[in-house]
DNA sequence: CCATGTGAAGGCCTTCACAGCC
DNA sequence: GGCTGTGAAGGCCTTCACATGG
């Protein structure tokens, strides 16, 4: 939001970058790439703004305004060609290299995560596992080696890691943390409760399953409380379509 | 802000919930309550705006709005009483009653969903678990049984479920869906990477961890285009903790 | 004609700044 | 004196509506 990425200018290879791309139109820009994708699959060449929004789930107007912060590949009277959008939104999220993901905590989550097959197949290799867990140094998962902790350093600088995840105990995840950024990993996928102090120019991004849930949880009371006091306003109105947000910042 | 709250008109229960507390703000009260139990364990008493913000990485008056949505439970020139406010918050967030959850699919992130203790330790407790694998349905997992994706209905009935996880591969999604809101499920947290399509009165929150990555590596790509292009604006400006936003609505 | 691209309006949320109360 | 609670201002994002162009 500050910070207006200006775009790469000379050759001919001009990333268009623009200006800064607002954070939620990243998020769905995302979204748009796996229907693009999936409507390839199924032989299309073309789609409108409309069609794709529908699929989406969002507004026509929002989708072909989040497009053209990436720039005008659409065709008026048309609709947009599916296999070009497909390859400028991934240039714009920097899909076109791949990036090597390292995982630390390889508990009941983080195994999980290890062998999710959504990563690896979306251009995010899991390059390396870290645990501190003597059961668990030394296995492999999914064909990856779990290795110590205090190796992340060395590991993820020969392994060109950018990303971390986080999935360890709370009390844990801080100085794992600390490790990830002396190995100069720029971004943080943090599933652990807790709150990461990183310099400025690391990125955190953190999900709270139980926050997910106590979300959920109030919109069961507000429903209850509705019903049961059916006084004032017609209280039975509906869900108007909220716009759940629980992946909080730093 | 419409409405100030109006205290609890008849009864000595009277469900506070005055008028629609924002989503956003829903969000951060289940962070602020964890914190808030952190600090009832550490024997605190009383917190400040300012330390309860600064512990939870959200600034002081964001927080008191926030609180000031759920009443005034602050002593001005004191802070907040811990036990006091981490029961109110309970109160909104619909956390006094337990809410039994059940989960289908239980391949590789279903499994670490099944075990993972931040749920039944928060008052969610996985009350029944589903899948179509014949080679899954029958064991247990964590003292659960994995019954078939065809019994949900019945299932979840006659153990009140009230909210739905689903973490099957993409395709089941849908039907599942149906099933679960058939069953009477009113609230659905979905890890598969579909739009689900739900009566208005079901809430959905989809958590979606290929997004979540694909958001990441925008910001090393946009960082690594600054650095290349050292041109106009100094471009090492900090990241300015952005608040991502990747928990989709329906 | 039909669908994109976009200025302008509107809404929600955040932040400021200070009055009010302990 | 210190901290809460909140009107007001500001910013970001969404939505509308239409000019633009294939």
């Amino acid at each position: 939001m500050t910070l207006p990425p200006q775009a790469g200018p000379s050759g001919a290879a001009a990333a268009k970058l623009a200006r800064s791309i607002p954070e939620a139109t990243v998020a769905r820009l995302a979204v748009y790439l796996r229907m693009l994708g999936e409507l390839a699959e199924q032989g299309a060449e073309t789609v409108s703004s409309e069609e794709l929004a529908t699929a989406t789930g969002v507004n026509s107007a929002k989708l072909r305004k989040d497009l053209s912060y990436i720039g005008s590949y659409g065709i008026r009277g048309v609709g947009y060609e599916v296999a070009a959008l497909h390859h400028q939104i991934e240039r714009t999220l920097g899909l076109d290299h791949q990036q090597a993901v390292a995982l630390v905590g390889v508990g009941n989550l983080g195994h999980a995560l290890a062998g999710y097959s959504g990563f690896g197949g979306r251009g995010f290799p899991v390059a390396a596992l870290f645990d501190v867990d003597p059961d668990l140094v030394g296995i492999h998962i999914n064909g990856i080696l779990v290795e110590h902790v205090r190796d992340i350093a060395r590991v993820c600088a020969e392994r060109g890691v950018t990303i971390g995840m986080i999935a360890t105990p709370g009390p844990a995840a801080q100085a794992v943390c600390d490790q990830l950024v002396r190995a100069g990993v720029e971004c943080i996928l943090n599933f652990a409760p807790v709150l990461l102090q990183v310099p400025e120019q690391v990125e955190v991004r953190k999900v709270d399953l139980a926050v997910e849930l106590q979300v959920l949880a109030f919109h069961v009371a507000r429903r209850r409380a509705a019903e049961a006091a059916p006084g004032a306003n017609g209280a039975h109105g509906p869900v108007p379509a909220t716009n759940g947000s629980a992946v909080l910042p730093r």
